[in-house]
Formats: structure tokens, C-alpha cells, sequence
DNA sequence: CCTACCGATCGGTAGG
DNA sequence: CCTACCGATCGGTAGG
């Protein structure tokens, strides 16, 4: 075996990111102890200081890994979306027909619910815990996460070009607490899964979005 | 004057209230200090404790105040359902027309819009802090939010009673996930209000259900 | 002299 | 209603 020593340090991490990912979710970042973690992973609290420099880098790592795949899965089905990084705003024009917006936006919520199976402690800590992360940590997730609200609103300004720009984020955002939402209430290992939920949830804001009147604002 | 010192004491009460629902809120339940709710509330710390036993009763005070609100709300705009106690589940039949059923559910999404203004911190703790109350009060809390998910999914029931019994409770999570959401993104001061978006959830989801297509499940 | 760890305990602060 | 504290436990680090 070629470089087990990196494998075995590797592994080490991985197991105690997901023993602090669901210690965190379960009893909140702050209630949760370095003492729990350690036990968790096996380790004792003095060896989780060799892989990890404190606390918060932990809880670093798990908001910056999950809101990271999310931008993976937007690269992979917004690919004509060159300029991530500058898609502070939708843009627009539209970039496509409305049938192929629409065969978008359904890949990128059957993206998304592929993204959330499994990752529903990674992705409460991504809701609620960022709030611990210093300035600096924090200012690189909820960009982020701003990246991938962007990307939603530019993926409903595509399925409608027609409504007035200023909706499309209130838009993005009511669809993404549509799915955000279920990691309070879709338990695995239920009938219901998260992939189960994709195209219901695309078939509910697609054929809902025509029903949306323009409000003066 | 009549009663002075009582209505003292409950403004002292409420001062308290407003104070831990905002630390909670922004710092979490955990991180707040009883001495900072203390100091917002322009009290001492030991005088917090004259008005509440301990910390965990002044988060049951306003999950519990707040999730009595929605309830209210729902009791208000479905006068009908009587045994809000027992409606654990939809109970199948419609108890009114299509068109009225979705008259009721835009009342009660302006309801619950009407309640959630202002209450954004309350909401948050409500949403996030549960996990930190003891089994007894947790359980008073998780009932009535209970209560407010199976009015929604009897209101969503009525809307489409053609749909799979099974659905009922998804799609009521998936609406409420769209307006509970909100607390994250949705900033007392900005052009858009929670009043605002009442309409426009309801056109969005009334004009979705029927596309929802029934899954094999 | 390095790495990968352990048992024990530090300074500081929480709720009460 | 305050000052002055307590038992316990936290995150982080010492020596070996």
C-alpha cells in the first residue's frame, strides 16, 4: 500500500468531522464538547488537537465542505455559467429556452436533493451553527452560499425572463427553503427520500411560477 | 393607577423575553449568557432569576408563545376543524369546495405572515433552540407544532382531495419550509415584508398542486 | 530528533 | 434588587 500514513491521517479527519458534524447538529455547536467529539471518534480529546487546531476549525471544515459540493453540483448543471464568482446578481438575459430552463432547473434540484442524502448534519450545521465561525471563516461560507442563491435566482430568471428582476431572489429563496427545510422533518431511512422529493418539488415551483402575479413594489 | 405593581412585573417579564429572544436568536440558545439577557434587559442578574426559575424556562416562555400564535391563527381561519387536539392526521374527507378551500389557504398564509412580522427571533428559537428544553416542555412545544403541520396538511387535503393521503403532510412541509425560511433571509426594514409574500406563496403553491403528479411510493 | 499520541491539568467562565 | 461568590465544566495544552 503506497502512503498509509496519509490514508490513516486522512481517515482520521473524515471520521471526526462526521462524529463533530452530527454532535453539532444534534446538541448545537456550542453545547456540544471536544470531549464528546473525541469519544466519538475514537480518539482522546488530545490527539483531535493534532488534526484539527480548535473547535471552530472543525465546524469550519463541515459548513465549507457541504456548501462547497453544493457549488460542485451547480458547475455541473449550470455549466454556461462561466463567472461564479461574479454572480452576485442574475443577469438578466436569458440564457436559454424556457423548456431547457426548466430541464435545468430540474437537474439542479435533483442535484441538490443528491447533495442533502446523507449530509443532513453537515447541512443543520450549514443552517444554523455558521453564526460561530469568525469573521474571516465566515465571510468565505456565506459567500458561498450567496454564489449558490445567485445561481438559483439566475436558473428562475431563465424559466421566467417575463417577471421583474427584483422577485428572482425572493424566489430562489422560497425555493431553497422549500428544500432546506427538510432536514427538520425527512428522516432517513423513512419511505420518503430526498431524491423522492425532487420532482415534486420541481413540478410545485414550475407549475406555480406562471401563477405568480407581479406585485407593485 | 389600578394594579401598578403587576403591570410592573409583566413588563418586566416581557422586557426579559424580548431581550433572551433576540440574544438567543443571534448568538444561540447556549452561547447567550444569562448575564447578557440580564444587561439587555436593564435588570441584574440575580433579579432575572426573581422572574424566571432558571434559563431553559424563559426559552419554553417563547417557543411556547410563539407556536400559540400560529395556532391561534389557524384556529381563526379554520373555525371548522374543531378537535384541533385529535388532527393528527387529515381526516380524508373534504369539508368544503376547491374554491373555498383555496380561499382558506391564502387566509391562513396571510395569518401566519401577519404573525411571523416582528417575530423573527422568536421564530428562530422556535425553529433551532427546541432540542434544549427538557423532555416535558419539548414535548408541549413539538405538539403544538404538530397541531399547526396536520392544519396545513388538512388545508392542503381540502385543496386537492384527489391527491395520495400520503402526500398531505410532505407538501405541508414543503410550504411551511418556503415560510419558515424566511427568518434566515427576510430583514425587518427592506422592501420586502412578510406581508408582501403572503400572495405570493400562495400563488405559487395553489398554482403547483395541480402539476404535482402522484409518485409511486 | 521526528511523528503520533496519552493521562492529567491548566486558566477562565458558565449557570445559579 | 445588588455584590459576592459556589460547584462544575468548558476549550485548549502541558510534560513525557
Amino acid at each position: 500500500m503506497a502512503r498509509p500514513r496519509a490514508a490513516r491521517y486522512e481517515q482520521a479527519r473524515q471520521d471526526i468531522l462526521h462524529a463533530a458534524a452530527r454532535l453539532f447538529a444534534q446538541r448545537g455547536y456550542t453545547a456540544a464538547t471536544m470531549s464528546e467529539v473525541a469519544r466519538e471518534s475514537g480518539l482522546s480529546k488530545a490527539t483531535l488537537y493534532h488534526y484539527f487546531g480548535d473547535k471552530q476549525s472543525i465546524l469550519e471544515e463541515i459548513a465549507l465542505t457541504h456548501v462547497r459540493r453544493l457549488q460542485a453540483v451547480i458547475q455541473e448543471q449550470m455549466p454556461q455559467r462561466q463567472p461564479l464568482a461574479n454572480a452576485a446578481h442574475p443577469s438578466g438575459q436569458p440564457a436559454c429556452s424556457p423548456e431547457a430552463a426548466q430541464l435545468q432547473l430540474r437537474r439542479l434540484l435533483e442535484g441538490f436533493m443528491g447533495a442533502y442524502t446523507g449530509a443532513q448534519h453537515a447541512h443543520r450545521v450549514l443552517a444554523e451553527d455558521v453564526k460561530f465561525l469568525d469573521p474571516t471563516a465566515k465571510r468565505r461560507v456565506v459567500g458561498a452560499q450567496r454564489q449558490v442563491v445567485a445561481a438559483f435566482a439566475q436558473a428562475l430568471a431563465d424559466v421566467r425572463p417575463d417577471l421583474n428582476p427584483k422577485l428572482h431572489t425572493p424566489l430562489a429563496m422560497l425555493l431553497l427553503g422549500m428544500i432546506n427545510w427538510t432536514y427538520l422533518w425527512l428522516k432517513p431511512g423513512k419511505a420518503l427520500t430526498h431524491p423522492d422529493l425532487a420532482p415534486i418539488v420541481a413540478d410545485l415551483f414550475l407549475g406555480g411560477m406562471p401563477a405568480v402575479r407581479v406585485p407593485k413594489l
